[in-house]
DNA sequence: TCTGGGGTCCTAGGACCC
DNA sequence: TCTGGGGTCCTAGGACCC
């Protein structure tokens, strides 16, 4: 079978976008090496980036490379505010946005050429317009599926547009390192390379059980597909989150139990916060941990019977997973603690569902059923009652 | 050299149920 | 004496991405 397909996928990538906003904002640092966030990296304007200096990389290393760039802290609000900009404008072109991160996302413009142009004609109107209305630097790929269009962007970074024409993919593809390849890490391109697996193109001359082998099974699968540009996802509106965390280094001090504690009272309130602020509620606590030799990591978990947003039962719970790893903690040290709230569901399914304990049982049951049918199988076995500072919970089914 | 903070998805084993 | 198969949930770890 021969598929041929329009170059109709958009994928828009804001250059260094923390520093970019930073640039925009102060005129004193444009054209100048600029570094966002002190202790580590946030982002590298380009001209940073030309000393070699990278996001994540540590503070001090990044100012030995480059020692007259200019420091400045994250201001999390302005990026925020900014990407809200952008992505109107994204709105504004296409039906189909697809956001992926706070500075990237995929459009979706098949069909759309008689009244809006080619692809090409499109990518650079965007382009034009998030300069004008955000004064951001912006650069897009061209390409008939998601992946591509992605290898397209970073190829073509900084403030760049890229079009990969149809039947012109893998021409495009095969010669680019296998880094490139979406999900493909340090430890992936490793363990190709030491298979002599240098290029995509080379990826895709080997078989896909070789290479689920070599990477796993989904990860195998994955790699083949993108070798050969077979990526069928849709563009399409982002799922809700899963979880929700916050965590904190801790450098390599040593912590007493009551410090650490501290630290987790901390950490809770925070996340407590961003829960309830979107109405969701938590049913899994997991406790994150790395240890002292700054590698090594490890994650204690714990699933309550019913999904909360109250503070105090969260931190309950996570106090008792971090009383049971104390040991562990003693013995190898902490240089980290984290914690995440997973198996999220719809706090306004539980709210919805809480008249429904003055019902008779035979009624209770059959609307329990349809309160999870509509919001999933993580829905409660208790209604919690929302309340924006702590939370409430009621017993919905009888005990 | 010194080490951030926020996420997603996959794998694998054990418990438990039918 | 020998000894199912499938499904779901929970926990823990690992890789990757921005």
């Amino acid at each position: 079978m021969f598929v041929s397909r329009e170059a109709a996928i958009l994928h828009a990538d804001l250059d260094s976008f923390f520093a970019s906003v930073e640039q925009r904002d102060d005129p004193r640092l444009r054209g100048k090496p600029v570094i966002v966030g002190g202790g580590v990296v946030l982002a590298a304007s380009y001209e940073a980036k030309a000393y070699g200096i990278q996001g994540g990389m540590g503070g001090g290393k990044a100012l030995r490379l480059c020692p007259h760039a200019l420091v400045v802290p994250a201001r999390m609000e302005a990026y925020s505010q900014a990407s809200k900009d952008v992505f109107a404008v994204f709105e504004d072109m296409s039906p189909a946005v697809e956001g992926i991160s706070i500075d990237e996302a995929f459009l979706d413009v098949r069909g759309m050429e008689h009244f809006a142009g080619t692809p090409r004609a499109i990518a650079e109107r965007l382009r034009a317009r998030v300069r004008d209305e955000a004064g951001l630097p912006i650069t897009v790929g061209v390409a008939s599926t998601k992946h591509l269009a992605k290898v397209a962007s970073q190829t073509a970074k900084p403030d760049g547009l890229l079009v990969v024409e149809a039947g012109k993919e893998l021409e495009f593809l095969h010669p680019l390192p296998v880094e490139r390849l979406w999900g493909v890490g340090p430890k992936t391109a490793g363990r190709l390379h030491a298979r002599g697996l240098m290029t995509v193109g080379q990826v895709a001359e080997v078989g896909e059980g070789t290479l689920m082998a070599i990477a796993g099974r989904a990860a195998g699968r994955q790699l083949h597909a993108l070798a050969h540009n077979l990526d069928p996802r849709p563009v399409k509106h982002r799922t809700r989150r899963r979880s929700i965390g916050s965590q904190r280094a801790l450098g390599r001090r040593h912590r007493s139990a009551e410090e650490l504690d501290a630290i987790l009272v901390g950490l809770v309130d925070r996340v407590t916060v961003r829960l309830r602020t979107a109405r969701r509620a938590c049913r899994t606590v997991v406790l994150r941990l790395r240890f002292a030799d700054f590698a090594t990591r490890a994650t204690r978990s714990h699933t309550m019977a019913e999904a909360t947003t109250i503070t105090s039962v969260i931190l309950a719970a996570l106090r008792e997973v971090l009383a049971a790893a104390m040991p562990l903690i003693r013995e190898r040290g902490i240089s980290l603690l984290g914690i995440s709230l997973t198996n999220l569901c719809d706090a306004e399914a539980v709210q919805l569902a809480l008249p429904l304990d003055r019902r008779p049982p035979a009624a209770l049951d059959t609307a329990v059923d349809g309160v999870r049918e509509r919001f999933g199988k993580e829905a409660i076995t208790r209604a919690v009652l929302l309340d924006r500072d702590q939370g409430v919970s009621m017993p919905l089914l009888p005990d």
